[in-house]
DNA sequence: TCTTGCTATGAAATGCGTTTCATAAATTAA
DNA sequence: TTAATTTATGAAACGCATTTCATAGCAAGA
């Protein structure tokens, strides 16, 4: 393949009047610039990407780290990273994580190795102590609150969202509420936890282990969940499921079981996604896809640190 | 940062022999491999990837073009290339091609540029005409049948699969058959309207535009589809709806305007996503982490071209 | 003792584009 | 007309690791 040598050479003039073309710097004779040109499109000259990485110290290509691909909150989150990635002509590499902390350690030493200009953690693993190591080798951005840290990020005030939701359904009438989430750890699951707490001893009523159900996360878990339920002897009368697909595979596995909805159970939703709507599930509407632009914008942004916060709106339908 | 060079004046070696000891290679003597380790650690040493990439003309980067990221059967594909590609020491370059041209020539073009060692393309959008101008740059694998082009592929006999899913429910006594499908274009979606056409002529039933049934791609399309059943003055009384996402919304939609299921319509599935399950809904199944494999096996051997024809299961349940 | 072959090591070439610095030529301002 | 700018261009340095080639030392086999 040609380099820009043999461009140089053929155009008869110096590679670094090739360059100039190459990236549109000014100071290039137009009959130059043409012939430069000419000679690209003659031996089909296509520029060596890595040389150029090399030489600038950047990539284009910014990391995405989620636990799971195939997880609809992910799903959208990502779609609005990759929409506004293509805007910026960046590119993005997918780490999915499992949930595995060395998953997470390897992305952040691509951003070490500069492989990737920039790093997204959407739900983030390890400590700070171990992300702190890695802060001075570019942005990092995190969808979680992360004010504390150097770092970006942009976020959901989890705390107040799930407190208000709890108020909601005790303003409904229910005194048991129970609630639904993806993991035991990470931030965002201690910040509902609290909330959750704090407004159990608010209203007097005991905290029931029993309530929470962990590992929530699609529509299939939506089943064990009323499983469970089914099992119990003093079940709640609302839960929260912080996942609307979770949420939908409760409502359709309580409607088979006979459970009428709201009047045996209200359900609240999370997202707003799509099968919300259709099912007329009562949600909290989190806007993912502008949550992912942001995401990106502030991992392209390398002078700033930034921390934004991101509001959700409740969608009443006919779940509550 | 320290480079190669800061590394072996530190160990009082050439940079040969970091390189060696970077490498792997033999014939470096304990002792200096020692003095080169020691300086990497005092320096922090972090080996410049785009050097690396430079010089060896590789990235260990794997393009994947999905339309959507966020779509159920292409999250099982990704997710299944994505464990593969960790197995093997690969990252993934995500592209998102919403059906674009554009988009899956500018992952064609970091093929050529060899930003990326190989790409792996879900669902084409370009003609062969373009995707044969790249394929000399490296491995470019597809997820439909390419027996007749120069590139691997891992694919579904769509025709004969839709044949037999046809036939299965003309056996339960379906004559009106109707099918949903994701796009109109499209290899995979060719073969199914061949199959479909085919089929007709074969049980002597007139091809019905109505009966077909254009992007259903997910939970929510499967609302449209019910209302356009209820407008229709002869429905059908069968619908292979190829999307298990789909199929879930149409069966939870026919519920609520109180469509019996299988008894007014019968419904089947396609892909065996969990959902499916849950909602027993009768389906093919695709084993998509598999195939995802699959594709990255194929992305990484860069020697030879192969075809791998991947079978589905019929997965009996209670909508048919 | 003389080959042959392996072990060990480094200099230099290679991959390729960007950028700095120096210089020359052409304008514009004074 | 001279000084100060602006425009135009190229040589060389720079970013950094890998790999080829050459060489030297040493051991085993003939």
């Amino acid at each position: 393949m040609a380099n820009i040598k043999d461009i140089a050479k053929r155009a008869g003039v110096s590679v670094t009047t090739v360059s100039r073309v190459l990236n549109n710097h000014p100071y290039v004779r137009e009959d130059k610039r043409e012939a430069v040109l000419q000679a690209m499109e003659e031996f089909n000259y296509q520029r060596n990407i890595n040389a150029v990485h090399l030489s600038k110290g950047e990539t284009l290509l910014i990391g995405v780290v989620v636990p799971f691909t195939n997880h609809p909150y992910f799903g959208l989150l990502v779609e609005g990273v990759a929409n506004e990635a293509m805007k910026n002509n960046y590119k993005l590499v997918l780490f999915q994580s499992n949930y595995e902390e060395e998953r997470e350690i390897e992305a952040l030493k691509m951003l070490q190795h500069k492989q990737i200009d920039s790093l997204i953690i959407c739900s983030r693993i390890c400590g700070w102590e171990v992300i702190s190591q890695f802060t001075g080798y570019g942005p990092i951005v995190f969808c979680e609150d992360a004010r504390s840290q150097n770092v970006s990020s942009t976020f959901i005030d989890h705390y107040m969202t799930f407190t208000n939701a709890l108020e909601y359904l005790h303003n409904k009438g229910h005194q048991k509420i129970g609630y639904c989430i993806g993991r035991r750890s990470g931030a965002n699951s201690r910040q509902r936890g609290k909330a959750y707490a704090d407004f159990l001893s608010r209203i007097g009523e005991s905290y029931n282990e029993e309530y929470i159900f962990y590992e929530c996360l699609n529509f299939e878990h939506g089943e064990e969940v009323v499983q469970r339920l089914l099992n119990m002897d003093n079940p709640p009368s609302a839960l929260l499921v912080t996942s609307d697909f979770a949420a939908a595979g409760t409502v359709t596995s309580c409607r088979e079981k006979g459970i009428r909805i709201p009047e045996d159970l209200a359900i609240m939703g999370f997202d707003n996604q799509p099968i919300a709507k259709i099912m007329h599930i009562t949600t909290l509407e989190i806007p993912l896809v502008q949550m992912g632009k942001k995401l990106l914008l502030q991992a392209i942004d390398s002078e700033s640190r930034t921390h934004e916060e991101v509001s959700v709106k409740l969608i009443e339908r006919q779940t509550v």
